[in-house]
DNA sequence: GCGTCTTTGTCCTGAGAGTGGAGAAAGTTG
DNA sequence: CAACTTTCTCCACTCTCAGGACAAAGACGC
């Protein structure tokens, strides 16, 4: 099917179609309320939109104690995918214009399966979505990957959790097989933007996402906008050094904070631990299932078990150490923790607070909150809607 | 005298003021090629600018192979006044509408004496370099102060080394005392602006620039502009846990960064070492001078001193290990090193290169220059009289 | 049911912003 | 001294944008 192909033509264009994606529906008068426009300017930038396609009609709202007005929408046949290729799995969720999602499927699966592989899985769940007919097609998709991007070009670098992925033209590829435009991020950098679009960070401007998966990373987002660094390995902070002479680490060092505290690193001491006789409830997990997961660890923690809740505040104190030395150097409003071992809930989050409470000085301290994600594993694919719509209502 | 208190009345009149502070006097046309606006409508605006008095004409310039063109300039009477408190001295100095430095004055001063005492002395220095013919008054001023600044209003906040100065309206009252605008900001923010705007980060976006001084600060450039978080505190890095359970710090936790190492610390290390016998070098110094400061240790460690050089590096190691940690969080395309201790020269930054390099992932510091800063103890006053003119050549 | 008030949206006019070309002014070069 | 360059100014034309007048459509009080 044909889609969309329309750009806002100016700023004026860009900013009312970001305003109708994040407030839904509105009138003239109420996107007028919101821009800083004339009523006959306004009028006429959204007429051209309505000639354009991209915004729509949308019948007569209630009155507000005068004449009713005209709403007009974004078009509600535009849709967005977002793909987030974790470690261990591949979330692909389309959205409407309004980044609402109308679909999601979740495949368990090993990005290290290579690229090749892992795009023919994301093209299948894409066209599975399209077949239930949620799409008729993409106008646009976001796509995160668990590493470095040289984000203009839109190619990963030098992942250290992606062999084979290092060049591999992302962008350009899935553009291609969608027939649609593409952006591509850094996972964590979605769910930054997921959690400041629909999340918990609404109307914040400047704050850190903290995904604590497989590995670990840190989104940022200062002024509003994600900083990415020179060469897009900004937060990539699970190779920080955590503990002097610590653990040796997959990166050559000793002591990064992801040989200490991730979801591997967790897994390994449960096992560890169970090994060693020290918890009878994570070894007979053990023994169940044959191995041992962060979520066994939060089950067994909340059944009481004291090894798995020592497990987590140890874990928890490795990774607020570090966030706190970043809530020095940074200052942010809000630090967000997300990502898979959020399912340990309230005991990791405390033995974080503690540290970062007990070791930052109060000033960056005194209003910061330290929260979890909203959003859960639909952080990310927000995230990506939202990359990929912030682009498209962006003047050519 | 009656001072200039035009401003630019749009973002073009704006743009064409910080092309002639930043590339001197220019024509009409050299200033064409930098801007994006039609020969006709720039002419209009320069004119606009003449007439303002901002800009005047200044001549004719050289023919580039035909007619010779009529250059413009910043008006040459302009002054602004760099202030510069650091924690133990006072730089003032006058600058240019071009931030060239006309007159340079140096007072060492203890912050702690307090706003009023610290303002006196400013305001003298202010009226000497104005005695002595170097300006009939000031335009503008930028100011620096060691410590979090709540930037907007220009005051301090909860100054760690600087009580008595929490709350105190600095901007305010110098505006009153000296006439003229006066924008308030961090010291080692102002000098890492100071770098940017005529040092080793020209023409470089996201950078950090260490400063090592009585405290350790960090300031932190991302996509060309300074960041200072949400209370302005961010840089603050000198409370960074360095070393686990490590020295006892003023703040009440142990091991910060700034109890390790910092001017204050290896002045006090070094005296230590004095006393203990373990070097001859530092020993006879203290005997001469009564005490030690890092200027004692850097030339003890030119003579060679092994007990000073060791001092260094691992003071180096401690810093490198913190700004390893940032290198990796931040991604920046150069780290500049600056501060009092920038007289530890070579040993230092050898220091922190080996650390930074060893622990910071290949793609973060693969085409990373870690290097001194070039201004030394002008690089603050260059930066405050840069962050005024910013605010005076924004439109109103 | 009816006039009055409020809200919404459209139309029109006039002020500026901005472009691009013509052409004058002032050089260089052979 | 003719031909070519570069710089700058002037002018006509287009486009943007604001703000007021006005029409449409509803709420509300009497």
């Amino acid at each position: 099917m044909r889609r969309m192909t329309a750009r806002p033509a100016n700023a004026h264009q860009a900013r009312l179609l970001k305003l109708l994606r994040d407030g839904g529906p509105n009138s003239r008068a109420q996107l007028g309320d919101q821009i800083d426009l004339s009523r006959s300017k306004l009028a006429v930038e959204v007429d051209r939109l309505l000639e354009t396609g991209l915004v729509v009609a949308d019948g007569l709202a209630a009155s507000r104690g005068g004449r009713r007005s005209h709403n007009v929408r974004l078009n509600p046949g535009l849709r967005f995918l977002g793909v987030d290729i974790g470690a261990t799995s591949v979330d692909v969720a389309v959205t409407n214009a309004e980044l609402e999602i109308l679909g999601h499927l979740n495949q368990p699966m090993d990005v290290r399966e290579g690229p090749v592989a892992v795009f023919e899985q994301v093209l299948s769940m894409a066209a599975k979505l399209r077949a239930s007919g949620l799409a008729e097609g993409y106008d646009g998709a976001g796509i995160g990957v668990p590493g470095p991007v040289r984000f203009p070009e839109g190619v990963p670098v030098a992942p250290p959790i992606m062999p084979g992925w290092d060049g591999f033209p992302v962008r350009e590829a899935l553009s291609q097989e969608l027939g649609c435009p593409v952006m591509v991020d850094n996972d964590v950098n979605l769910m930054a933007m997921g959690e400041q679009h629909a999340g918990v960070a609404r109307s914040v401007g400047d704050f850190l996402c903290v995904k604590i998966g497989t590995g670990i990373g840190c989104g940022i987002v200062a002024g509003g906008d994600v900083h990415r660094g020179v060469t897009g390995s900004a937060g990539d902070i699970g190779h920080i050094q955590a503990v002097p002479d610590g653990r040796p680490c997959a990166c050559g060092n000793r002591g990064c904070l992801e040989a200490h505290f991730s979801g591997a690193a967790l897994a390994r001491d449960a096992v560890e631990a169970a090994q060693q006789g020290l918890s009878e409830e994570l070894a007979s997990r053990l023994e169940a299932g044959g191995t041992l997961t962060a979520v066994d660890v939060a089950a067994a923690a909340a059944a009481g078990d004291a090894t798995a809740l020592d497990l987590i505040r140890e874990g928890g104190n490795r990774v607020g150490q570090v966030i706190a030395g970043l809530v020095s150097f940074f200052n942010p409003g809000l630090v967000v923790i997300g990502g898979g071992v959020t399912g340990l809930g309230h005991t990791l989050l405390a033995a974080i607070r503690t540290q970062v409470y007990r070791q930052s000085l109060p000033l960056a301290t005194g209003n910061l909150p330290i929260v979890l994600g909203e959003l859960g594993p639909t952080a990310g694919v927000i995230g990506a809607a939202r990359l990929i719509s912030d682009h498209l209502f962006s003047p050519a």
